[in-house]
Parts: structure tokens; C-alpha cells; sequence
DNA sequence: TTACCTTTGCGTCAGAATAACACAAAGTTT
DNA sequence: AAACTTTGTGTTATTCTGACGCAAAGGTAA
């Protein structure tokens, strides 16, 4: 099917920021361009509309073709849309944030391991196109988002502990928060359950597992900060 | 400047969602399409971008010369990408919300009267295109907006009264706030300031009349539903 | 083994925020 | 003028929240 539109239409991409979190700390994917414009400057991953294409089904063909991810939480964040934000000519980007388990996705691996690098989000180098400026929305909205909705959990394994969510939402907050309080105000709003089971073979302490409630879809909490 | 991917490009559209408030009635701005598709069909108001434009700049253009209206409030919504949205061909709709008050634009004059007509919210006709889905999110964003930001000032007078306000959130909200407590919260935030004065020539009672205190950025509350 | 430290889970309590509601002053209607 | 409506301003009981205590259990070091 042909566009039908009498002028020429600004070229569409996706761009995605993606969040991963791991050893106490939240970081972003980004990747290394090999051409030009902004050669060896690090970017956003993205990708331009296929025909036909969904902006979902793009975020997901970036993350498979290039990250070799499946089955990550993704939500529309804005479009973008100033003149200048590609040398190249005018180009829309619908940017979308994921958020992923670093341990459940082998970055490592394949021949874009050069290309391709975890960041940490206070350690951002400089970043080509406006994406700084994407990454800094995505960032708020993940902010805000954790505060009313249990998104967080899809950045920690299937089973995870208290002290493990507490940390996740201190380091992404960037806030202390009571821990007590905290484990409340989450469990009182019952989108988390405690399994009673505790992981094995760890050298630590060993506290209970708990895992998110799917079937919950309307209760609400709220974390202060 | 030219686009420079590869293939053709989706055609790229503005669609407006333009809220209005009057008489107690939450409205919504529509047009009756004079052409195929979906001739004789009601639709939000929009227009493809022209070369270098912004959404913004569509959006405005839109609102001027289909509805002359100036200086109005807006945000963007949402981008929609279903490819089935519009018969003629793959089109990308970036949609917005405004908000106006009817009282200072003035629709009902110009050759354009009969093709524009203000609908209240819970008596929409069946809408061309996929604009049902598109007013769906719009509504769920104002009424989760205004909970906390004081965006229903938009659609109101620069003075107001407190009754006015009040009945405003009820209707938006579709639910009853308890009148004193809603003042309570309003005054609290700062958001709006009692000028001290009353309104004029009014055959009703004479309530106080407030403004929005524009200074003010930070500021929050929350009304619950 | 024992003494000591850290972490976790659960609980308490005072102060803040909220919902429900009372009341008087002033305008409107009959 | 009497009755009613509306508005501005409280008051109060309850809930929510933040700050913090404490005991049980795991870990560490002598």
C-alpha cells in the first residue's frame, strides 16, 4: 500500500531506551555507530519503519535482530519531531522505553559485542541525534511511572526479595526510602506475593522470595519521594 | 530537505482531540467530512504535516484556520500506527488534546458553521477512522491530568468562581467531590488565587472570583476519585 | 562454641492528611 | 417577611504516613 499524501513524508523511525539493572545500578543500551552521521558516537538503538510496520513490531525487530532480546515490557513514551534532530534530512522518531533483565539477555555474545554496551544512566557518554534529550523523558517517565505501578519488577528476576525491590527503587529514585515503610505500602497494595520460599545456595542471607501478582490489575500504591 | 530513507514514506497526520467546556457540559470539537472517505462522517479535526512543519505547528495551524482559534493549550497524547487507520493508505496520526473555552472562540461563525459542531462527550456520534479510540485516550488523559495539574483552568474564564470550578472536576470526573474539601485541596496547592472580587451584573448569587496564579510551577495536589 | 554484628520481618506511635459533616451569613424566591 | 438556596469557613473522627523499636535468625570472628 502507497502512501497517498500529495508531498514527500518525513522518514519515520522508532528509538528505544532501553533499561536494564543490574548489581545495584540502572543502566541503558546503547550502541556504537559505525557510519555517518555521528560515526563512533554512541546512540540509541533504533530503526526505521518497515511498509506496513508497527512502531511495536519495529521495537521488537531492533531488539531481536540487534540485542538478541524477546519479550520485553515496552510502552510508548513521545515523538519527536524537530527539523534539525537528523543531519541526514527530516525524520520523526516515536521513541518507546523498555525495560529488561540484563541477566536473561546475552549482549555479551555475537559479533556486535563491540558495538553494543550497558551504561550506567549517571555515566551517560556525550550521545549523537537528540537522544540525550529522549533518553531524559524516558528516564522521568520510568521515574514517575515505579511510583504508582509495579513496571519495576520487570527489571529483576521472576523471584526476588525484598531488600532486592527496596534497592531497585532507591538506586532508580536516587532517594533513600524507609525500608519498612516501603515493604508496607507495597505489600498492602498486594501486587506482590510472598512465595515463603527463600533462594538457595546464596552466601548471603537468605530472605523470603516474593513474585508480582499478575492477576492484580487495579489496585494502587504510592511512593513518595 | 528531502527525506532521505529508502522507501516511501507513511503519510504523517495531526489529530486534535479539542476539549470544550460550557453550561456544565464537558464537549468535544467535531467535523463533518465533506469527502471520501467517510463522507458525511463526524471526525476530530487534523491535517497532514507540511514540509519542515512541527506537530505543534500543524496542530496550530489547524486550530486557527479550520476553527480560528488562537493561543490555545495543548499536549501531545499519543501516536497511533494501526495500518488499517485509514482506508486510503498507511497514514501515522501524532494525536494531541486541547483545551478551550467555547465562550472566546467563535465557531459558529464563517462559511465553515455547518461542517463544525461541539458534541457533548456522553453523546458522540459514530466517529470515520479509528478517532473513537484516539478520544478515548484523550478523555483518560485529561481527567487523570487535572487530579493533579490544574489544566481545567483552560476552559474556563480568566476569573472564575469556586462553584464553577468545582462543578467543572464533578463533570469531567463524572463523580461528586465533596464541595468543601475540593476547595480545601484547590487553595492548599496555591494553584488559585481569590481576587476578592465578585462577579457583576449576575441575576444568581455572587460567589468570589478566583484566577490561575500562573507563577506558581511546583506546587501539587491531588483530588481523588 | 560463644559473643557479637548485620539483616529481616513485624510492630508501634505520634503527627499529618483526609472524608464527612455543621453552621452562619448573605442572596433569592415566594 | 418567611422560607429556601448557596457560599465561605470551620470541626471532628478516621485513615494514612513517616519515623523508629525490637526480636529472631543468619553470619562472623574469637
Amino acid at each position: 500500500m502507497k502512501p497517498f499524501h500529495s508531498y514527500q513524508n518525513p522518514s519515520l523511525a522508532v528509538d528505544l531506551v532501553v533499561f536494564g539493572y543490574s548489581k545495584q545500578q540502572l543502566a541503558v543500551l546503547l550502541l556504537n555507530r559505525k557510519e555517518e552521521p555521528f560515526k563512533d558516537r554512541w546512540v540509541l538503538p533504533g530503526a526505521f519503519l518497515q511498509m506496513e510496520e508497527r512502531f511495536r513490531d519495529t521495537c521488537s525487530r531492533v531488539l531481536k535482530t540487534k540485542l538478541g532480546m524477546d519479550d520485553v515490557y515496552m510502552e510508548q513514551l513521545y515523538s519527536f519531531d524537530e527539523p534539525e534532530r537528523d543531519p541526514r534530512g527530516r525524520a520523526i522518531a516515536v521513541a518507546y522505553y523498555a525495560l529488561v533483565n540484563p541477566a536473561r539477555v546475552a549482549i555479551s555474545a555475537g559479533n556486535m559485542a563491540n558495538d553494543v554496551a550497558w551504561f550506567n544512566i549517571r555515566e551517560l557518554p556525550k550521545l549523537g541525534f537528540d537522544h540525550h534529550a529522549i533518553f531524559e523523558i524516558a528516564l522521568q517517565r520510568l521515574r514517575s511511572k515505579i511510583t504508582y505501578f509495579p513496571v519495576g519488577f520487570e527489571l529483576l528476576d521472576e523471584l526476588f526479595t525484598m531488600p532486592e525491590l527496596h534497592e531497585l527503587y532507591e538506586c532508580i529514585l536516587d532517594t533513600t526510602i524507609d525500608r519498612r515503610n516501603f515493604r508496607r505500602k507495597i505489600m498492602d497494595s498486594e501486587y506482590i506475593i510472598n512465595t515463603g520460599n527463600k533462594r538457595e545456595g546464596a552466601q548471603n542471607r537468605h530472605p523470603d522470595l516474593y513474585k508480582f501478582n499478575k492477576k492484580l490489575k487495579k489496585n494502587s500504591f504510592q511512593i513518595n519521594v
